[in-house]
RNA sequence: GGUCCCAUAGUCUAGUGGCCUAGGACGCUGGCCUCUCACGCCGGAAACGGGGGUUCGAAACCCCCUGGGACUACCA
């Protein structure tokens, strides 16, 4: 059995995306399950919509998210000579031939097929040149591309996640190896990439099972035997439209912004669109219990609020010491963090809530609140009254006084006094807090609500 | 138009002919716990796209329809 091998081939022509960032893990988690070899192939054929700084920021977020490749990144821009190669062999053994038809003629061709409703293929015109024709268009220096002389015949495969695929003898048609420019096409450049690289296992999404034939072909056409292929679901977004540019939060960068971890983002990619035991799982975990037949046939839609959820799940997973690295705090904030992740989802929360210890104001939340408190004046006279007594005070003792001084439901004066002492209607127990809140914080607080409400 | 893929609750799935009065998870929701929120615990609403077969029996198998999607480029 030969050692799995298998690739993440994006193209640089834009950041990735969740839908993309799913194939990239797909393979990654497959070829560590099987103990083999994770390639990246940077598909940079198409010149004109190919960036470096693409290339750079596929590679940060790839980083980002853990997933190392053992190799490469290779670059299809860097193999020319080895297609044309390639593309000679099938020239001489007459498996392919050059075709001098004009773009523009073949354009309007297409679209006339395509008006009438027919199949929009190449009508095959220079298949058959006499060796008159070839040599005198060749002497001319007309351009040409390379188009393969495909076999009409049926091809099916096993799909390893879908099963039998086959397609009749006419789906394929001559498609082009080699652009005008003499460079490869896609389907051209996937083919012998994986070919020449040895990739056992294309994992990829289903928007290429019609390319499959194409590259079978050309396995075929040298003698080699086709990788195994496996075809997973698209990620659509709420419209059920493939996930593309056009949604929303597609940039990885954006996750991490917004505060979630970068194990959440691969422990949802690694189980979406996948029946499994447990859903909240580490990179080993997710790698142990992998495999293609988990996954579904069916598109699957991006749920953000699933991925707040893994995001919470991890948060209250993760040593401190991480959290803290993540959320950009040092050592001294360490006993402040791990009261805080309970109530936060993502760590831009955490860093919010740390409005509790250091903040002097109070939020909107709070504020509606105390608007429509009948109470609240007569809570803030006895806090004030009991800090300015002694900076020393136990929540204990100011409990005790408000509850005896001021005459209101329990509920509402707890809830007031988290206010006034915390500045918010969320958080922990007050009494694992408060010795971290500084009185003069609360004094603070106080006089900004009294400036708050005399302003008004 | 042609070819191919897909079809269980709002979402992700389990289900390989009887164990399904369809299970789990997110979300939503009622209650308990509680100074609030969160956590936790206990409950609830919510699905087999439609029609034909096959079978003693169909969510599961077959066919048709419908609906989504992909490919059909000198894009990848």
């Amino acid at each position: 059995m030969p050692v799995v091998k298998v690739r993440f081939a994006p193209s640089p022509t834009g950041n990735l995306h969740v839908g993309n960032l799913r194939t990239a893990v797909l393979n990654y988690l497959y070829a560590r399950n099987q103990g083999g070899t994770f390639i990246l192939r940077i598909e940079d054929t198409d010149m004109e919509r190919s960036e470096a700084r693409y290339e750079t920021s596929i590679m940060d977020d790839l980083k980002w998210l853990s997933i190392n490749w053992d190799d490469g990144p290779y670059r299809q821009s860097e193999r020319t000579d080895l297609y044309r190669d390639f593309a000679n062999t099938l020239l001489e053994k007459g498996l392919a031939y050059k075709c001098f038809c004009p773009k523009e003629k073949l354009e309007n061709a297409r679209h006339a097929s395509l008006d009438k409703g027919e199949p929009p293929r190449y009508d095959g015109r220079c298949r058959a040149l006499s060796p008159e024709e070839l040599k005198s268009f060749e002497e001319e220096g007309k351009p040409y591309v390379v188009r393969f002389r495909a076999p009409r015949k049926a091809i099916f495969f096993r799909d390893g996640i879908r099963g039998q695929i086959e397609f009749p003898p006419d789906h394929v048609d001559d498609f082009i190896l080699l652009k005008q420019e003499l460079t490869p096409s896609y389907n051209f450049a996937a083919a012998i990439d994986d070919m020449t690289m040895g990739i056992t296992h294309v994992i990829r999404g289903g928007d290429h099972i019609s390319n499959t034939p194409k590259q079978i072909m050309l396995f075929e056409a040298f003698r080699k035997k086709p990788p195994k292929y496996a075809h997973h679901s698209l990620l659509v977004g709420n419209d059920k439209k493939p996930l593309s540019k056009r949604h929303g939060a597609t940039r990885i960068t954006e996750f991490r912004d917004m505060g979630i971890l970068n194990v959440a983002l691969l422990n949802y990619m690694g189980i979406l669109g996948r029946g499994v035991m447990k859903e909240v799982m580490n990179e080993d975990e997710l790698a142990r219990t992998f495999t293609l037949k988990s996954l579904s046939g069916s598109d699957s839609v991006f749920d953000m609020e699933k991925l707040f959820w893994f995001n919470k799940e991890h948060i209250r997973r993760m040593p401190v010491e991480r959290l803290l690295e993540v959320t950009g705090l040092d050592q001294t904030y360490s006993e402040k963090v791990f009261l805080l992740r309970e109530n936060a989802r993502t760590v831009v929360e955490i860093r919010e809530l740390l409005s509790i210890f250091e903040g002097t104001e109070i939020a909107d939340s709070g504020l509606s609140y105390l608007a429509s408190s009948s109470c609240f004046q007569a809570v803030v006279a006895v806090v004030r009254n009991a800090l300015n007594d002694s900076r020393d005070i136990t929540l204990e003792d100011i409990l005790e006084k408000v509850v005896h001084t001021v005459d209101a439901p329990k509920k509402e004066l707890f809830l007031v006094l988290r206010i006034l002492i915390t500045g918010r209607t969320d958080g922990p127990p007050l009494k694992d807090i408060f010795h971290f809140i500084p009185s003069v914080h609360i004094l603070e607080r106080i006089r900004w609500l009294d400036q708050r409400l005399s302003s008004q």
